[in-house]
RNA sequence: GGGGCCGUAGCUCAGUUGGUUAGAGCGCCUGCCUGUCACGCAGGAGGUCGCGAGUUCGAGCCUCGUCGGCCCCGCCA
């Protein structure tokens, strides 16, 4: 390289002018004016405007012309300040620009398959085929340094905090339970194989029992699971642990990370405590466990008064133990017949049998089931949803599971009907007192409902055998915006409980000790009472960034098929190396 | 495994009831242009209408299948 470069292309202003400066990076656009040539160059840092002069330079000049977007060069020139009323306000930059004496060409380019500087949407796949070139795209490097900071955010933060950063392997043994694995076969030990963790769940408690005190890492996940918007093959949660302290204490740290992440984020303060809500609150006022509660239209229970109408569809769900559940929509008496059944037509995609709805207005509520309920029913109803004229309120009965479910998911699709979300806003909860189990109907037996490694709430604890379904483990998750994006818990320390958990889930001793005895031997040697949480970063920096897919905000995703367009991942194997690793591949049907 | 939306020029899209030669904007190429910054002006190139069958005198448009992308349900301790 003749040149060495001086600044960044973000970097120059007004109280530059009169330096020698050399600049390098991509052709972003060419004004070519026959005359003058206008080079805007751009790097990871901005955009300068270069200028070509033909009485200055002609050799430099002619060359200029023929600079095509996304060449790249280093310029070497003078800054020299603008005429007033040819100052670009749109960049930081835009006082001055550089007068080019030599330029160099480094590379020349294709014209790229999608325009780079351009708010046009591009397909996805188009994009992910080319991913080193939508990464050259504002919004994507903008993506990428926000993860940065909040990485280093956190990093910082958990440093200060007393944390160590510990690296645990990725390969390792596959656990029961859980996600299905990615697996990498043994070439060592025939028929055996390793699996990619799907969190580094028990390697952080053996971290506890090894006396690490408070570990974390910013660490890859693994589950080989069907995608969505917010789920990736693999993804990447900042890990921690901590030994000696209590939910509240977890609590406590995770809140002050993320008020650190935020005020990097978005420069902003985040008002602490978070709301806690149990989780019997969350699914009784908004039928989610994690609720968005940027905005209201919260579900009323309407059981009782339900029970006492005649409307056959409301008795016989309250007679069988059902739910009876509405939401009053503010305004939306207004909704046209088409809009109210699209509704009912939601409600019922969504799993219900049906949905009732009235409309109140000055004379009370009308629809077309007011014959059913005594009028001093229905102003009870009225009164119960705080209703007045104009608003719509919807009802759904069913069994409670299914009720909550499709009015949460009601609650949703109105609140972004009516844009009663608003979207800036950062709204963190957190859910507490999780059910400790959740009863698989298929396989007749409790399951857990966060991992087998929770704690029950101490309170609790004599009910383990009585009513596990009343059991609150001591877990939680933090919600944010209507996405979870930390999920943890207190653990078990103790082989004896631990060995009890197991076998209400099912897992045999034998599969115990198959499975995680290494686990449970740990615990025999002082294991510490611990606790620990993992935000999700791919999606709290999907929500910092204001992205919808978490794709956004990771360099290389995967698709929905979970397949990398632009490396062709996964491939197949040759014939050599599935035999090395004695795999024989069976043919689909 | 299931439901939905989409696939037309390099990109983003339009394309009427099935009817002659499939269009627009941007990009690209050529020429002109000394203050542009979404430069402008003139001209030009560029199409396996995802793919394969079928219906039809005739298919971008209808039917079936298939491939791909996205959203959702299931799944994700």
């Amino acid at each position: 390289m003749r040149f060495k470069r001086t600044h960044r292309c973000g970097e120059l202003r007004a109280k530059d002018v009169g330096r020698e400066v050399v600049l390098a990076g991509w052709v972003n656009s060419n004004r070519d004016h026959g005359g003058l040539v206008f080079i805007d160059l751009r790097d990871r840092e901005g955009i300068t405007q270069i200028v070509f002069d033909p009485k200055i330079n002609a050799k430099e000049h002619a060359e200029a012309a023929g600079l095509r977007k996304e060449f790249v060069i280093m310029a070497r020139g003078t800054v020299i300040s603008r005429a007033p009323e040819v100052v670009n306000p749109k960049i930081p930059t835009g006082e001055i620009e550089v007068q080019v004496s030599e330029i160099q060409l480094m590379n020349t380019s294709l014209t790229p398959p999608f325009e780079l500087d351009d708010e046009i949407e591009v397909s996805e796949d188009i994009r992910l085929r080319y991913r080193y070139l939508d990464l050259r795209r504002l919004r994507m490097q903008n993506n990428l340094r926000l993860r940065h900071r909040v990485a280093k955010a956190a990093r910082d933060f958990l440093d200060a905090q007393g944390f160590l950063e510990i690296e645990t392997p990725i390969l390792l043994k596959s656990t029961p339970e859980g996600a299905r694995d990615y697996v990498v076969p043994s070439r060592i030990y025939a028929g055996h194989c390793f699996a990619l963790p799907q969190s580094p769940q028990m390697l952080k408690q053996l971290l506890m029992v090894a006396g690490c005190d408070r570990y974390y890492q910013i660490a890859r996940c693994f589950r080989d699971e069907d995608l969505r918007a917010d789920r990736q093959p693999e993804f990447t949660q900042i890990d921690l642990e901590m030994a000696f302290v209590d939910q509240d204490d977890v609590l406590k740290l995770t809140e002050n990370m993320m008020a650190a992440i935020v005020k990097v984020a978005r420069g902003t303060e985040l008002s602490l405590p978070l709301p806690r809500l149990t989780h019997a609150e969350a699914m009784e006022k908004y039928g989610s466990d994690k609720p968005d509660l940027r905005f209201g239209l919260e579900l009323v229970n309407v059981t009782d008064l339900a029970g006492q109408a005649e409307f056959k569809v409301f008795a016989e769900v309250v007679k069988s133990g059902g739910l009876v559940k509405a939401i009053r929509v503010p305004g939306g008496a207004a909704f046209s017949r088409m809009e109210i059944d699209n509704l009912i037509a939601a409600a019922q995609k969504l799993g219900a049998k049906g949905m009732a709805w009235f409309k109140v207005t000055d004379a009370g509520l009308e629809s077309n089931l007011t014959k059913y309920f005594t009028p001093e029913l229905l102003a009870q109803i009225q009164k119960r949803l705080n209703g007045v004229t104009g608003d719509l309120l919807i009802f759904i009965a069913d069994r409670p599971s299914v009720t909550n479910d499709v009015l949460g998911r009601l609650r949703l699709q109105l609140g972004e009907k009516l844009q009663l979300i608003p979207k800036d806003q950062l709204h963190f909860s957190w859910i507490v007192d999780f059910p400790m189990f959740k009863y698989d109907a298929d396989k007749k037996r409790w399951d857990s409902e966060h991992h087998p490694f929770t704690a029950p709430h101490p309170d609790d604890i004599p009910m383990l055998d009585s009513e596990p379904g009343r059991v609150r483990s001591q877990s939680y998750d933090l919600v944010l915006n209507g996405n979870e994006i930390a999920s943890g818990s207190v653990r078990i320390h103790q082989s004896e409980l631990q060995a009890k958990i197991f076998k209400m889930i099912g897992i045999t001793d034998e599969e115990a000790t198959e499975k995680f005895g290494f686990l449970l031997e740990a615990f025999t040697y002082g294991a510490p009472p611990h606790a620990g949480i993992a935000p999700g970063l791919d999606r709290l920096v999907m929500i910092l960034a204001n992205e919808v897919t978490i794709r956004d905000v990771i360099a290389f995703p995967k698709t929905q098929r979970a397949q990398d367009p632009l490396t062709g991942a996964p491939g197949c194997f040759t014939a050599e190396q599935l035999e090395e690793l004695h795999l024989q591949v069976v043919a689909e049907e």
